[in-house]
DNA sequence: CCTCCGGATTGAAAGGTTTCACAAATCTGG
DNA sequence: CCAGATTTGTGAAACCTTTCAATCCGGAGG
């Protein structure tokens, strides 16, 4: 029976107090902990019973001092809001959980595109000596990246492929992934298509649009047949305002197609489109990049370039835990090939 | 200037190192970190070589391991994928931002629904004697939460009002928010409503629902004039089911307008809608709730019952520092008032 | 009866930081 | 030049767990 005096804190109580109760050393408890084979069913019994008895926590900062290093993997997201990263968050979680057998954790640093909070976390869970970190950077090729990894904790980086060679990467191949889009717009009858994105300084978005030149070029179409609509972001907003300025080309110029740097600008692009009474897909056909699920959901069902999402997360921990375990690690670079999904949103 | 050994692996330096290298004693590497003030500054400016030298970089277990708790916050979130809770969880970070003098993580956690994830997550982040922990739980009433509150760790109750008073909460009033939604059907001449969602599960969904009925009752219509469509879940998907069921009712009582449980269900209707040439809002009224940015960038932008998101995270955030430097603290339970945005979705 | 063995348990060290009482050095003003 | 105050710096204890060599014990084999 607990007796709790009046005024006392119920102060938490530790191995050493745990010990005391059951009558056995510290070491005992330990075992009982760690190593349950070594201690009779009888001592265990009673260990165990001063355990709930006394409200006993595992105090797991000790544990990692002891240890060296903690159980606990992290994913620097760069945009939270964005359901193409909560996903592959979610195929991380997924890995973990397989992997770590209940006792990894994941948690997850929402970086907002701001280099200051990005590397305010990537400080913490360097301090924190974390297993290793996941991330998908503001600037790829960051010198932080590499002096993190260099002083020993494991990084890999997530749908983004930096130059260096001090981490492993897992990415998708956006090359790819834009020539297909196009290839099948240009397969519909399309001459004339609009690229919608910031492809300044995204390297991603610049490799889409990139794909986006050799499929034109593959059908003897001139780069002159891609017409650019710079945004300055990738967000829904940019995709209206990109659409207002499409709508309002003349006739003669105006494109018979849109590919959208990926599925918020193309899901904004559909809302000016309904807006403005033209017909998805007959006035324009759209194609979207990511999938995401509400490109699926919109009103117009939205053709888009799927990336393996799930599979980029999974694989990332699998790399990650790979470098954390292995002792002569060979950094690797992962790529995956996306597909297009075909949905009402190009078919007339 | 570093000397390394060819084969030695650079092992990490801890202050003991530092305060070596640097011809000092720990007491005084530790005072340059925690109190440069009692430092002078030249030896202060030698203890700063010594670390970058080493690349020393700071044990955060042992740091805790001393202090008793850590410098860390956690959101265990329902769902990762709903934009709802990853905008709780920026205005959370805003908070934490802001009070934290740069010494402040948030983490995330993603639960996805499962209690068994979330368990695991709670047990972990008590081990790790965490500041706080923020959750959005599954079972709002379940027994653990007020054990953990027991045994020390503050905890906040985000977007549900559970029954005990072991904690804080911050929550919307979902009565009034319903009941918002459906007045304002009611003021464009429906009489006829269906109310779609898992009212059966959810305390949440059942309040909207019961506020919708207190609207109705107000405008002197019976409760008979809600036509309840039940779904298991509140994804896009049911909103598509409920849809077509909602179609596939007879004219003579087939509701002309429609209150979302929550925006994905919504856009699933919409979308359904828009395949089967239902005009929308002329053939059918729809309300969503939340109000996502998805909400606003749909093809026809819905009307939502808009909760103030960021806000309730960064009011959990304030409640659970309040709790953990307080002595006598007292739990507060605060309910913010929902919103109606009236979109193109209702009016005709 | 003694020795040896294996299983169960113990005790102490280690891990890196913070804190705090204290010592040393420097300064103030008389 | 001294008493006292102030500024700097020091050393050791404490935080809680894990690990590992050492000890203890009962029993088997001789």
């Amino acid at each position: 029976m607990v007796v709790r005096e009046p005024g006392a804190e119920p102060r938490a109580a530790g191995m050493k107090e745990v010990a005391a109760a059951a009558g056995v050393s510290l070491g005992t408890v330990s075992n009982v902990l760690n190593r349950p084979g070594r201690v009779s069913p009888a001592t265990r019994a009673r260990v165990e019973a001063a355990m709930t008895e006394l409200r006993f926590v595992r105090n797991e900062s000790a544990r990692q001092l002891r240890a060296g290093r903690s159980r606990v993997l992290a994913y620097v997201m760069l945009d939270g809001s964005n359901p193409f990263f909560t996903d592959v968050a979610a195929g991380m979680e997924d890995a973990a959980d397989a992997a770590g057998e209940g006792d990894l954790s994941l948690f997850l640093c929402n970086s907002a595109h701001q280099p200051s909070r990005e590397a305010a976390y990537l400080g913490r869970l360097e301090q924190q000596r974390v297993q290793g970190v996941l991330i998908t950077p503001v600037d790829p090729d960051a010198p932080l990246l590499g002096e993190i990894a260099r002083r020993g904790t494991p990084v890999v980086v997530v749908d983004r492929t930096p130059e260096g060679t001090t981490h492993c990467s897992v990415a998708v191949d956006d090359v790819y992934g834009g020539e297909i889009a196009v290839r099948h717009l240009v397969e519909q009858g399309h001459e004339r298509i609009a690229f919608i994105g910031n492809h300044t300084s995204v390297g991603q978005v610049r490799d889409r649009r990139q794909g986006a030149l050799r499929a034109l070029a593959a059908a003897g179409l001139g780069p002159d047949r891609l017409v650019d609509l710079t945004t300055t972001a990738l967000t829904v907003a940019d995709g209206r305002g990109a659409g207002e300025r499409l709508a309002g080309l003349p006739a003669s110029v105006r494109p018979t197609a849109a590919f959208c740097a990926n599925d918020l600008v193309a899901l904004g692009l559909l809302q000016t489109c309904a807006n403005l009474r033209m017909s998805v897909p007959a006035d324009l056909a759209i194609v979207g990049y990511d999938d995401i699920e509400f490109a699926a959901a919109a009103a117009v069902p939205l053709t888009s370039v799927r990336q393996p999402r799930r599979r980029l997360g999974r694989t990332a921990v699998e790399l990650l835990l790979a470098e954390a375990s292995e002792t002569g690690h060979e950094h690797r670079k992962v790529v995956f090939t996306p597909e297009l999904v075909v949905r009402a949103s190009t078919l007339r």
